[in-house]
DNA sequence: TGACATGATTGGAACGTTCCAAATATTGAA
DNA sequence: TTCAATATTTGGAACGTTCCAATCATGTCA
């Protein structure tokens, strides 16, 4: 119908003002009177006046297009679900939009998909980076003054704000629980060996083994996929040990879910056979059966304070990088086999 | 370092053309020199030079951003997570990049995120509205020439495209399969009466009763919240009934959960004490126990078939609307009773 | 050789906003 | 009434691109 957008130029015209008089209106300033205020606001309704942000942030010289770029490795895994929701939130109530992109582990869609992001103009990028992603590949943007966060993954070497979990402490935490219930041959299972969490987290499983007065043994730590694949093979081959674990901690929940699922195709009940305890807590941990003893790492709470991180940033107009571990806690439920007696009573009252 | 960014007239300046030259090069145009081609984009990849879409954008009168919009009502949920996906796919493929954000099923967040996203221009967008979303809520936008596309949940009235999966025919599947299994009273447990989903898929059930030869009753049906929590409730509201059901179409999978939690708080082993089947097919469905069956809807193909139906309506300029609803099929698990014997001749093989 | 088509290139003039410096209106005090 | 101070308003000139019409080389044909 109305082939033209109605421009501030048509609003001035209109309420009889000038177009800078309008501008400043839309940026609220407190220059304007009070009565030609309201006046444009009316004229601004009924005309159907929609602000162009492209245009504004074309002579703002690139400052502040009050755009986010998040890019996560695997929107399918909920984990990295709840981690947007929590980056949404405050972004969105900040009066910010968010570009949000998935690279399903792939380092070229990494690439391409932020230098996409960057033409459209963000103002910052929060990103858990894909597997092998390089440090360096954040370069160009911080050196052209946008703020990058890196979350979940950390990018050792890269001079950016990061936020990741205690992945060391939640494993030791976890260690030392099944130590605790009597457990002396724990393994640990699953996670590819060339990565950072990787690293962390087996860190964190020594520390544990040795706190609880335990030896370290090298075959007791299995790697694999961290998949749910990744945690039957895995369990095959833990089984297969001469002298066998009788409980484990895992790389992260969808392996903790394949251990499971392996040990019950050896006709072997995960929490009262076997002690199985994960990592990450995703959604589906609480409702499986048995419900999955994990370390909880609160994935949008890491969204939201990543979020927070930024915006701070973008304000600031100055990126220095921080980086904060956040703390995490092991939520007891039953795959460990701890709350056992505790949940039988419970059904027969 | 480099306060100003390089614009196109640098790029000009350095190679020796004219800024004309340099955008035609910049759009791939066929009227330039070969040999003038390679030089400038030789020197914009010395000069670091980054395409600013926004001006662009500008000349292009509010053509081509290469933005669209996806505004999902709840993106916790691993369906909407999934579909999400598959809007990034098709997207990301065709050069645009997606502006996701979450409504938590909140009107008001719904209404600021869409003007938001207006305001940066989006040549198209993709909804899963909120509830209780009035139809005229998108009338400025296709008035503005800006196609959209709602996905899953349709609005009856509004004059836009809509991907609905084929509520109807999946319930009235799940009903014929529980009758074929030889029960005679079926209840349909979840789900708020108000929307038109419910509408269908209860129309589905009605339809599947009488098309196996049963008498639908009244009392059978029992709405809920379309949660898990809904799902016990209605659960134990069904199990009061004087005439006891035998087995239980749900309104959605989180239902379905519900009610086997439900159940067995009543000493009740969903699968081979009652039947219960679920409807989406969310992740969760089969690696629960028991697995769940249920009614699949594939939501990453909702996801690309709705991306390439806005893409294509952009690419037209014109937006027809036009409606579609995909197929759904009923995939048998565990939870409906009929794989019993099945599965267990399968492990002791 | 001139006329003409074709191939490459190029200066402005937009696009819709914000910013600056300057102009104008209003007010209070002398 | 006049002046200065303050409160409001206002024309350009940007911002980085694309588009249009126009220019400038070439080569071709009669």
């Amino acid at each position: 119908m109305t082939k033209a957008r109605v421009t501030v130029i048509d609003i001035a015209k209109a309420a009889g003002v000038s177009k800078s008089t309008v501008s400043l209106v839309l940026q609220g300033s407190s220059l304007v009177n009070e009565g030609t205020r309201s006046k444009v606001n009316a004229v601004m309704r009924d005309l159907g006046y929609v602000y162009n942000r492209g245009a504004a942030n074309l002579r703002q010289a690139g400052a502040k297009s009050r755009i986010v770029g998040v890019v996560v490795n695997d929107l399918t895994n909920s984990f990295f679900a709840e981690l947007a929701v929590g980056v949404d939130m405050v972004v969105q109530s900040a009066g910010f939009v968010q570009f949000l992109s998935n690279t399903g582990e792939s380092i070229d869609r990494q690439r391409e998909v932020v230098a996409s992001m960057r033409e459209h103009g963000i103002s910052g990028l929060i990103v858990s980076p894909a597997r092998a992603t390089d440090a360096a590949d954040f370069k160009p943007l911080v050196a052209a003054g946008i703020p990058v966060v890196v979350v979940v993954r950390n990018l050792p070497g890269a001079k950016v704000s990061s936020i990741v979990s205690d992945n060391q402490a939640g494993m030791m935490s976890a260690v030392q629980h099944l130590a605790g219930l009597g457990h002396k041959r724990i393994a640990f299972l699953g996670g590819f060996p060339d990565t950072a969490v990787f690293d962390d987290r087996l860190a964190g499983y020594r520390s544990g083994v040795e706190a609880a007065g335990l030896d370290y043994h090298e075959e007791l730590v299995i790697a694999s996929a961290p998949s749910r694949a990744g945690g039957v093979e895995a369990t095959g081959k833990a089984i297969a040990l001469g002298h066998r674990p009788t409980a484990a901690v895992c790389f992260n929940d969808a392996v903790a879910f394949g251990v499971c699922d392996g040990l019950r195709a050896r006709r072997l009940e995960p929490g009262s056979d076997f002690a199985v305890v994960g990592f990450d807590d995703v959604i589906e941990a609480q409702a499986a059966v048995p419900a999955l003893t994990t370390v909880s790492v609160d994935p949008q709470g890491i969204g939201r304070r990543g979020a927070q991180m930024l915006l701070k940033q973008i304000n600031a107009g100055k990126a220095e990088a921080e980086t904060v571990t956040t703390a995490v806690r092991l939520v007891v439920r039953e795959s460990c086999g701890a709350s056992m007696s505790i949940k039988i009573k419970q059904d027969s009252a």
